[in-house]
DNA sequence: TATTGTTATACTCTATAACTATA
DNA sequence: TATAGTTATAGAGTATAACAATA
């Protein structure tokens, strides 16, 4: 259905590790966010785009409550927003309520870069989908979403008696 | 159906996220790779074990072999292999036909932890993979594998033209 | 006391470059 | 010339520990 005119490529991946879920999700991951990085160029990554997402559509946001919806460290979220901010595309502003806070904004430059880069995630992830229907991507979306919402679940539930 | 004496933790994941393939593939290999880690312990990773079964189905395997199996750099399997060696699991003999080449092989201590985490590996995949029915599992397993391949294929096919 | 941003530091995972011994 | 193993090194990506300012 997919590329018919060619030889099957599930053949280059060894069969000890075509039911291996671990293996799975880690090539997948690599390989999409390294299309991704690779159409972005430029020395920006996926993780940068994912920042400017999160302050599209949450201007305001503090770095720390960045880092906990994001899912990485306080440390980690300092690098890239350092660098966006050298780049001119998001601004540490003073926080109203609390001083110890910084309010990050997206400038005019991050809010044209992610309408021109938009497009390029788009087509990336539309290409990196296309063996699947419409129906299959749904379905592979909400299938991990559930995973990862009972992992976030098991680690979020504290075993005190440990 | 899988919860629901408990919040949605679907609610943890930020909505700007739940669609984001990335972003889901990473953070489900992330939480399947630690919890085997932590189940393994004593500085062992689900990365030994899928060399030690690699070599349990394919004994006698070169080390450049071996690391184009699982998609990663020679250099990279050697500290691997390096350390498996170091507790007496793997051994490096000499190959019959190619005295440059390595025969990696099981030591009988090897195929012992093998036969000792497996099971240990089952139950964690099985606890991970608890929120899907027994159909969607295998769904999911099929789905990524037709992304992975595709991905192999994109990256095998070299663009001469470029 | 606790938290925010920050810095310094370290650890893991991965790859590139270059060496050596074979082929 | 090319390849297998190896070593040294460097770059991402991530985290821990500790500090100053503020809560």
């Amino acid at each position: 259905m997919a590329t018919t005119d060619r030889p099957d490529f599930a053949q280059l991946i060894p069969p000890e590790y075509r039911g291996h879920l671990g293996f799975l999700l880690n090539k997948a991951q690599r390989a999409l966010v390294d299309e991704i990085d690779t159409a972005l160029g430029d020395g920006l990554a996926a993780r940068h785009f994912a920042i400017v997402g999160v302050l599209h559509a949450r201007p305001g946001l503090r770095q720390t409550d960045l880092a906990g919806l994001i899912g990485i460290d306080r440390t980690t979220t300092m690098k890239i927003v350092d660098e966006l901010e050298g780049r001119g595309m998001v601004r540490r502003a003073p926080h109203a309520e609390d001083r110890r806070a910084n309010a990050l904004e997206l400038t005019a430059e991050g809010r044209a870069w992610r309408e021109r880069v938009l497009p390029l995630l788009i087509e990336q992830e539309t290409r990196f989908l296309a063996p699947l229907s419409a129906g299959e991507r749904t379905l592979l979306q909400e299938l991990l979403l559930r995973l990862v919402a009972a992992s976030f679940d098991r680690k979020h539930t504290d075993h005190h008696h440990e």
